[in-house]
DNA sequence: GTAGCTGCAAACGATTTGCAGTGTT
DNA sequence: AACACTGCAAATCGTTTGCAGCTAC
C-alpha cells in the first residue's frame, strides 16, 4: 500500500509550498483513493479509525487549504452540503437522487461539443472559468450500477 | 399592478390544492417578479416591508411547499446556500463568481445539442429527470452586464 | 526559533422543527 | 368545525473561528 502513494502525496503538498503534516497526508490520501465525492464528515469518520486524534475542524481546514491550492475541488449538491472531489480537471457530474450518489462523467465527445458551442458564442464582459453538464436522475434499480454506452 | 397577477397566482395555488393564504400569495408574487434567484432570506427581507408580521420560517416552509408542488425550483450554489427560481422549465445557469449573481441562460440550439447527445447515449438503469449546463466565470467589469450573442 | 498547523470548544449561518394559536375551506 | 397554515422560539446541521499548544521547517 502506502509508500509509493506517499511519495506522490508529499510531492503534491511540497509543490504547493504546504507543510507536510500527518493530517494533510491522510486527508489527501483519503480523497484520491475514492471516486465517491465524500463530505468532510465522511472523510473524518473514515480517518478517525486509524487516526483517533484527528479533529473534524482540521479536516475542514485541510480540505479548504487543498481547494485554495487546487489540489481538490469542492462541489455543492442539491442537498446544500458540500462534497470534495480529487479530480480537478473539467468533468461532468451525474446526481443520483434516490441514492444520493455523485458520479463523474467524462466524455471527450461531449467536451468537444460544449467547447465548440461556447467558443462560437460571444460572451461580452464575461470570462468563462469552468463549465459542466449536470445530469440529474434516478437509478431504476438502486442496488445496481449504471452503464453508459 | 396586482389583480391580473393575483388571478394567476391564486389559480396556480388552487391547481395544486394549496390553501390560498396571504403569505403564499406574496411569496409567489415575489419570486415570479424577479429573475435574480433570491435566497429565502432575501425574499423575507423584501416582503416584510409590506407584510411586517410575516416570519422567516413561513417563507422557508412556503418555498418548500412550492418546490414540492413544482411551482418553483431550488438551486444550490457554489457557496452552499440555496436559491429559488420561478422558472421550472429546463434551463441553464451562469454563475458569476465575482458578483455572486446567477443568470438564466437559455438557448434552443444548446438544448437541441444536449438532448440529441443524451438521447444517443444509452444510460442503463438510469432515468434522466433533468440536465443543465452550468457555466461559471467572472465579469470583467462587475458594474456592467453580460451580453451573449 | 518561528511561522504555520492542530485540536478543542465555542460561535456561526442557514435551515428546520414543535407547538399553540389562527385562518381557509 | 376541521384541518392546514402561521409565527415564534428553540433546535439542528454543516461549517467556521479563536486561541493555546505543538510541529515542520
Amino acid at each position: 500500500m502506502g509508500s509509493k502513494n506517499l511519495d506522490i502525496v508529499t510531492k503534491a503538498l511540497a509543490e504547493k509550498g504546504l507543510k507536510i503534516t500527518h493530517q494533510r497526508i491522510v486527508v489527501y490520501q483519503a480523497i484520491i483513493a475514492t471516486d465517491k465525492h465524500p463530505t468532510a464528515e465522511q472523510i473524518y469518520d473514515l480517518l478517525k479509525e486509524q487516526n483517533p486524534s484527528i479533529s473534524l475542524a482540521t479536516v475542514y481546514k485541510t480540505l479548504e487549504t487543498f481547494v485554495e491550492n487546487r489540489l481538490v475541488n469542492k462541489v455543492s449538491t442539491p442537498q446544500g452540503t458540500m462534497r470534495y472531489d480529487a479530480r480537478t480537471d473539467n468533468h461532468n457530474h451525474i446526481y443520483i437522487s434516490n441514492t444520493n450518489e455523485i458520479l463523474d462523467y467524462e466524455d471527450e465527445e461531449l467536451k468537444g461539443i460544449l467547447m465548440n458551442y461556447l467558443e462560437k458564442k460571444q460572451f461580452e464582459n464575461f470570462n468563462i472559468t469552468d463549465f459542466k453538464l449536470q445530469i440529474k436522475g434516478e437509478k431504476i434499480n438502486p442496488k445496481k450500477g449504471i452503464n453508459i454506452s
